[in-house]
This record gives C-alpha cells, sequence and structure tokens, in this order.
DNA sequence: CCTACCGATCGGTAGG
DNA sequence: CCTACCGATCGGTAGG
C-alpha cells in the first residue's frame, strides 16, 4: 500500500462521506466531486468503490495490531498498567479517529464486503489474545482475580467507548456542557469514559490500587 | 398507526432486508419480491420508502418507554431490583429484537433521518430520565454512593448489549461454543452478559448484596 | 488523466 | 391492487 497524495486525499474525502452518507448512500460522483477529481479516477486509482473502501480500511488499520507489541514486552509495567494503557489508547484512538470508527461499526452491522469483515475479525482476535495475555499474566502475579470473561471484558471497553461516541449529543445535553467547544468537549468525554472503564475494570479484577 | 396483516407482512420483510443489506442497499424492488406484494404497494401502503422505515421505527419502538412505569411505582422492589429488572429488560430485548437493534444502531451512525433521530433521542433522554430516578432513590436509601455519572453507566448497558450482539461469532469461536444451536447460544450470551453487567453496576454503585 | 458514454437500476406513479 | 412506464442516477469504462 504505497499511496500517492492525490490518493490519500480522496481516500479522507471519502472517509468523510462514508461515516456520515453510509457507503450505499455515497455515490462515486460525490467523492469525485468533494475531492475535486474526475469521476474516472475512483476506478483509476483504486479499482472500484468497493476497493476504494477496503484501501481505506487497509490504510487505516495498518498500524492499530502492532502498536501493542513493545507495550507487552515492556518489563517496567505491571499489568494493571499495560490495561490502563490500552484503554486510555482505545479510548484516544475513538476519539481522534470518530469518522473511521463509525464506518467500522457500519460495516460490522452489515458484513457486505466478506475481505473487510475478515480484516476486522482478525484484529478483534488479535485484540481478544492481547487482553488475555496482560490478564492472565495478572492473574499469574495474583494481581487480578480468576474467572474473568476476556470478550466481554473487551467488548466493555468497545462498547462504552462506541455509545460515548454515538451519544455525544445527549451527553453534552444532559450535563448541560452544549457551551463547551467541540474540542474541548471531546477531550473531557475522553477522561470520563476513560475513569469510568478504568473503574470498572479495577472492580472487575479486584485490583488495589 | 393501525397497521394491516399485509403491512405488517411488509414492515417485517422490510425489517430482515434492513438489517443486513442496510437502507441505502436495499430498494423497494427487493422488499416487494421478498414480500410477495407488487412494487406500487410499497408508496400505497406507506407513501414511500423513507416512511416505511419511519413506519417500522414507530411500530418498534411504540411499547419500549412505556414498559417502565409500572416499575417506577413498584414498591415492593428495591432500587437494585428494579436495575437488575431493567438490565436483564434490556438485554433480553437485544437478544430478541436483534434485526432491528442492527437497524437502530444504523440510523444512530447516519442520522440521516430527522423524524428517526428525534424519535430515539426522544427514547433515549426518557430512559436516561428513568435511570436516574432509579439510582436517585437508591442513592437516598443509602443503598448506592454518590458521584455517579447516569449517562456512562447507561452507556456501558446499552453498549456492552452491543457489542455482544455484533460479536457473537467471536464470542462463540474464543470460547469454543460452535456445536451450541443458535438459540442455545444466544440464551446463553444472554445470561452471561447480564450477569457481566450486574456486576459492574453493584462494583460502580457500591451496592452489597 | 478527461470526455462522453454504456447498460442497469433506482424510487416512484399515472392510469386503469 | 397491478401494468407499464417515467426521469434520474447509479458504477463503471472505451477511447483518446
Amino acid at each position: 500500500m504505497n499511496l500517492n497524495d492525490k490518493q490519500i486525499h480522496i481516500l479522507s474525502t471519502a472517509e468523510k462521506l462514508f461515516a456520515c452518507k453510509g457507503f450505499d448512500g455515497t455515490s462515486i460522483r460525490d467523492i469525485a466531486e468533494a475531492a475535486q477529481v474526475n469521476i474516472a479516477m475512483i476506478s483509476y486509482y483504486f479499482g472500484s468503490k468497493e476497493k476504494l473502501m477496503q484501501s481505506l480500511f487497509e490504510e487505516r488499520t495498518q498500524h492499530m495490531a502492532l502498536r501493542y507489541e513493545n507495550l507487552i514486552q515492556n518489563e517496567s509495567l505491571n499489568p494493571w498498567d499495560k490495561l490502563c494503557y490500552v484503554i486510555d489508547d482505545y479510548v484516544e484512538r475513538v476519539k481522534e479517529k470518530q469518522r473511521f470508527f463509525k464506518i467500522m461499526l457500519h460495516e460490522q452491522i452489515l458484513e457486505k464486503n466478506t475481505l473487510i469483515t475478515e480484516l476486522l475479525n482478525e484484529l478483534k482476535q488479535k485484540n481478544l489474545a492481547f487482553m488475555e495475555l496482560i490478564i492472565k499474566d495478572g492473574q499469574k502475579k495474583k494481581l487480578f482475580k480468576k474467572g474473568v470473561d476476556i470478550v466481554l471484558l473487551t467488548n466493555t471497553l468497545t462498547g462504552i467507548a462506541m455509545q460515548a461516541l454515538l451519544n455525544k449529543a445527549i451527553y453534552k445535553k444532559f450535563h448541560g456542557l452544549e457551551a463547551l467547544s467541540e474540542e474541548a468537549f471531546d477531550k473531557l468525554l475522553k477522561e470520563k469514559a476513560s475513569n469510568h472503564i478504568k473503574n470498572l475494570y479495577k472492580a472487575i479484577l479486584n485490583y488495589e490500587a
């Protein structure tokens, strides 16, 4: 995946449109117009609309699996510190890549594109295996209690982050935060969500700080 | 909303298609063919494809807000029992209406249909207000600790239920449950998710059973 | 990299 | 409730 500037530009334009109109609700003409390129360039650069979407997924997910390699081998952090890092990192990523996370969610619901579904499943498996490593290490070191459902634990992180993203307007209204700028609010919500999830993890793992 | 048998039939056929192909990915011809009715009947009975979707939402959500009225006034249940009821009920509803919950999620992401978005926001507000009532009652009775973020607490329930729904295949594989029938698996997952969420609520509210 | 076009399908309905 | 059709738009590309 070596993309030139124009391809990168088209991808990020398409990302915006897919996030707010959906894949089927976005035409290649919409993308071409918004990106200020000729319609034929979509096929020229990516092959088809479907392959453009696949390119977007490959581009946006390529760094995801690898970023935890270093963490796992870091001996100076205990399992709980590692969990906190993962939680902060995930919530931060959702906040920074809101558009792409919406598209991912969309693809998870429909499962229409086999290649993307497989890519997402692989990612999930890797994340689960990674989570399991940390938890088991913590259990061996008597920091965490046994008998924890790794999948539900992971769903707790991803589910709350996702709902926080989808219910931003509700959160803002409920807590009277309409005056905040978008960035300030996003930062606040990120902190709140991160802390909430850490508290839940602490409880479910019987971890005592 | 008085629907005749044919309209009910068309709605449930459309629900299936919308859930697995999305709104924009489903044509009125797809619906007409699957429901074995003439294409013109979509406009005839519902006005348009968009209004058909709105009818689906009205039909499927009309009982949602009202079902908690009785619960709130039930004096024989303490706040914790009421929370457990809400958790069980929500998870059960996600399990029973998997298709519609996918469509709801879809609409929450795109927010294209203003009427549906407003309907969903109203529902969310009501559910939040309801949750707040129970929590505050529990706090007054010294059963729950203070300083709980109601929105994040609610996101915890809806987020985990949603992720459990979207990651069924992952859960099945991770725990080696491929041999189970779909119904048996759904039931198991429902129990597991419900218990998991209750444990989290117990911890976050400092509730001692 | 663009023009000019393809066949297919879309949501919807006039008229009966 | 159905037939037969509308104009618009879709994804995609031949040919230059």
